[in-house]
DNA sequence: ACATCCATGTAGCAACGCTACACACTCCGT
DNA sequence: ACGGAGTGTGTAGCGTTGCTACATGGATGT
């Protein structure tokens, strides 16, 4: 019946550890036992098992974590109803970015919100690979994730998305470049060029699967690097060809890479903000939110008018 | 942010005075005055305003009552989802009843409550004329109401409305009378009859006033009472007929009374259950609440075959 | 003007939830 | 096999919180 309780216990269906639960809430391991305990009694029956040296939720525990995610987003919305009467979009919100959203995204977005005062934001980036994006929601109050269309990474753990833009993978390519000239690129138009790729386990990769099984052929990756910046760079030097999203290129030396739609394969990526839904009834995130919205189709309204 | 607190606010949104809402509470006025007083602190802003002798709610007051009323929802969803992982549904709940529906669906009902253990139902009855049914939600968990149809005197109110049955109101006539052998009446039949009707202000005038305008002829009323009890006494004594809803007629005297269907008049009236709903989420309120609607199913079902 | 009915301050007390520390247990490397 | 590092859980003590009891200040109405 409490809701200090019961949010401990939903931080504990996330986190899967009293230790690590008290770390994220500032308290004692031992304060979130005999809070948990206190819980239990109430609930009449057991919450939590012993695992290991460790513990696991009971399907009771799981469902009542379940609910107190509702209780979490009715008293987050209350608190934002206040704030909206005050007009008052205060607060630190914390956001992970993918490098290249970061890059795309964040700056102009970040100067908008200069403007509200007393609406702190901190930042940071993640590698794509190292991270499991929604496991990060319990870190940060907006994660900025992307996912081809298809797999939904992130379906049924209960976390608000909000979709941002969606965004074409173009095939790059150097200046000069035999394909050069055409203004859109099938998968049987680069049988035989060597390929600049992403490590193995990266998402694009399921892409050039994709471009291999369409065109027929064997796909020839000479190198796999995790940085765009690197991989453009490859593909400016002439040392093979590589999927570029569209507007995530920099476009610093213009006319030096060429970007080529792809035709016959479903080459897109959604960049969606992922949340915890609590979190994203904030004020202070809805208005973040609001901007990374507007500021992603300003680059997508800017990149159709210059292409 | 503190729900204890919340839900005070809301609790004086309902009741309108301090000292109602300590009584509701078993607390103290001083109490009470003192949590709110940190609320508002906490909030940054005047949630009441000093009226009179008493305080009003200011609008952000009510704004945030409102949301307190979706958290207080919430939560006790949790407490019913692990009251259901139990089988649980023990607890008390209070019902008011206007006397008609009482004697029609409470018998039947308790029996099968009876058999829930450690559910305990306590009834009382209450004036319809006297009582204002939404009111009423502040203090019992379910109240059993009616209302014609086109009338909502419970809507915007915030209050969770389940129907249970409607109800055809039909004209009760004395054994023998001229109308006797006809399978329904219209509003022209009854032209120069005399009625027993309902005291002013009861919904059933409306009926009365409407079978007036469809007729095209003044109704006399040579009396009012309240009680369907006596109504019908009197319509057996040959001194009127009178609207009578059609299942909650005892039928203590078969063939004594008819009931006649009225055509070319909406004459029925619905039968709801009415509730605060966080009240209305509790497993022992759902539980009682599905009995009420398989009782007034059956008893519409019985009627139905009887006739 | 008085009694009455409000809401609201102040002092004190009981309960609650936290920290600090000690302990039991499981895993894993040496 | 045996520590050492990790886990969760008890116990004692202490600060904070939210309550009661009582007193005060306004507004109402007879």
């Amino acid at each position: 019946m409490d809701v200090q309780r019961l949010e401990l216990l939903r931080e504990l269906a996330e986190r899967r550890s009293i230790t690590e639960v008290a770390r994220a809430t500032h308290r004692t391991p031992s304060a979130v036992s005999q809070q948990l305990k206190v819980l239990e009694r109430e609930a009449g029956l057991p919450l939590t098992e012993r695992s290991g040296r460790g513990l696991i939720l009971t399907d009771a525990g799981r469902a009542l974590a379940r609910s107190a995610t509702d209780v979490a987003v009715a008293l987050a919305r209350a608190r934002a109803v206040w704030d909206e009467f005050r007009n008052d979009a205060t607060g630190e919100v914390s956001l992970v970015t993918f490098p290249t959203a970061g890059e795309m995204l964040l700056p102009g977005a970040l100067k908008n919100l200069a403007q509200v005062p007393g609406l702190v934001v901190n930042c940071t980036d993640k590698d794509p690979e190292l991270s499991d994006f929604p496991a990060l929601t319990a870190e940060y109050d907006i994660v900025l994730a992307y996912s081809l269309r298809g797999q939904l990474p992130w379906g049924g753990r209960g976390l608000t998305v909000v979709p941002l833009m969606t965004e074409p993978l173009d095939v790059g390519l150097p200046a000069g470049h035999r394909l050069a000239s055409r203004s859109w690129i099938t998968p049987a138009d680069v049988i035989g060029e060597t390929w600049i790729g992403a490590p193995d386990g990266y998402p694009f990769e399921r892409i050039l699967h994709q471009i291999e099984q369409t065109a027929g052929s064997q796909i020839t990756v000479a190198q796999q690097f995790a940085d765009l910046r690197v991989i453009e760079a490859f593909v400016m030097a002439g040392l093979g060809i590589a999927l570029v999203p569209r507007y995530t290129w920099g476009g610093d030396q213009p006319g030096k890479l060429l970007l080529k739609p792809l035709r016959g394969v479903d080459a897109e990526r959604q960049i969606v903000a992922l949340m915890r839904p609590d979190r994203a009834e904030r004020l202070a995130v809805r208005t973040v939110l609001e901007v990374l919205r507007t500021e992603a189709a300003r680059v997508q309204a800017q990149h159709a008018l210059t292409s």
